[in-house]
DNA sequence: ACTTGCATGTAAGTGGTTACATGATTGG
DNA sequence: CCAATCATGTAACCACTTACATGCAAGT
């Protein structure tokens, strides 16, 4: 959910720096369904250090900006599990295609047609995504869970667009024709 | 996207009241991939009266509080479609439940039985909102294709944590057995 | 020569949430 | 009698986004 949870989270898997944390949530196997960036990243790792839930030490590379690597304390562990147990927040789905959509009537079809492409075209990026995730390192079994729940709903979205974009097409502002032709 | 957005669409389609757009994104036939709460959207309408995008007048009721009802104005509907034609935001999905059930082998059965039960039963009443949604009103076309895009995605969500809900149950943490059995 | 990747961080701004304030009516 | 529905609005707060600042190395 926020950010320090979400840090916890990753840390509690292994070291990383706020620089890989951001990596593995954009590009991830759970990227499809949390979110971070750099901005709220680094001021959570500070503020989880202050805390002591994390420790840090810093690591010189040749050629390359020195890391700063995180590990998570006992007391981060012990936090991050009761913030499980706290009740849940509720899922967040957002999508500007969507209000698009349904005002297809007042658009011209090339704009409909580069619109409705571009959302397939993410669409099955973002499902090619996880699926190398899962493929790529054995996850262990409740990230293959969750894996598999993501690559069924976006399985569908997937299939629904590519099945049914046509129709949406099709629904967009009629073309008046020959329109102040004497131009 | 933002709430002044989501204002505009709905005025766009008749007459409402902050109160009444508010209804509709969160109970209406699109309240799965929008979201407003009363502190985003009465600035939202004032911002939109000062800009003369919208219009309201003021009617009395009996027994009731008066309501203060929003028009759509010409300049409105311009700036709304001109919206439209600007590049679309990425969709947004965050899910605390898929974080927690990443976790679920650090959680006892019990914890985990709950928040899959409520997770399911969420999932199922937002279907079967957005079912009803369908049947009621008559929607035109376009919102009956992003209905129907909503319906196919939510019923494999549903159909997913229904078959594959107790395996994830399965991985929770092993009890240990007879702990502190003296006690 | 320029862009991309690696790597950390800050500051200003934004947009929204939560909680509060008000108040009448209806239903359990 | 209390909760919920109808109805509008404000104020404080918060978390996050965007843009900026810095800098080196390797690839195009």
């Amino acid at each position: 959910m926020n950010a320090k949870t979400l840090c916890l989270s990753i840390l509690y898997e292994g070291e990383a720096t706020g620089y890989e944390i951001r990596r593995m949530s954009v590009e991830g196997e759970c990227s499809y369904f949390v979110e971070a960036s750099f901005g709220s990243i680094y001021p959570a790792l500070t503020r989880l250090e202050d805390d002591k839930l994390v420790t840090s030490r810093v690591e010189q590379q040749s050629g390359k900006p020195a890391k700063k690597i995180y590990s998570i304390t006992e007391a981060g562990r012990r936090a991050f599990v009761s913030e499980l147990y706290e009740p849940l927040g509720e899922d967040v789905f957002r999508s500007p295609f969507l209000l698009f959509a349904r005002y297809v009537h007042l658009l011209p079809v090339e704009l409909v047609e580069k619109r409705g492409h571009d959302y397939l075209e993410q669409a099955r990026a973002k499902k090619k995504q996880i699926e190398d995730a899962l493929a790529e390192h054995g996850s262990n079994a409740a990230d293959a869970w969750v894996i598999r729940f993501g690559l069924a709903t976006l399985g569908v979205a997937v299939g629904y667009l590519e099945t049914h974009m046509n129709e949406l097409v099709g629904l967009s502002r009629p073309e008046r024709v020959n329109k102040d032709a004497a131009e």
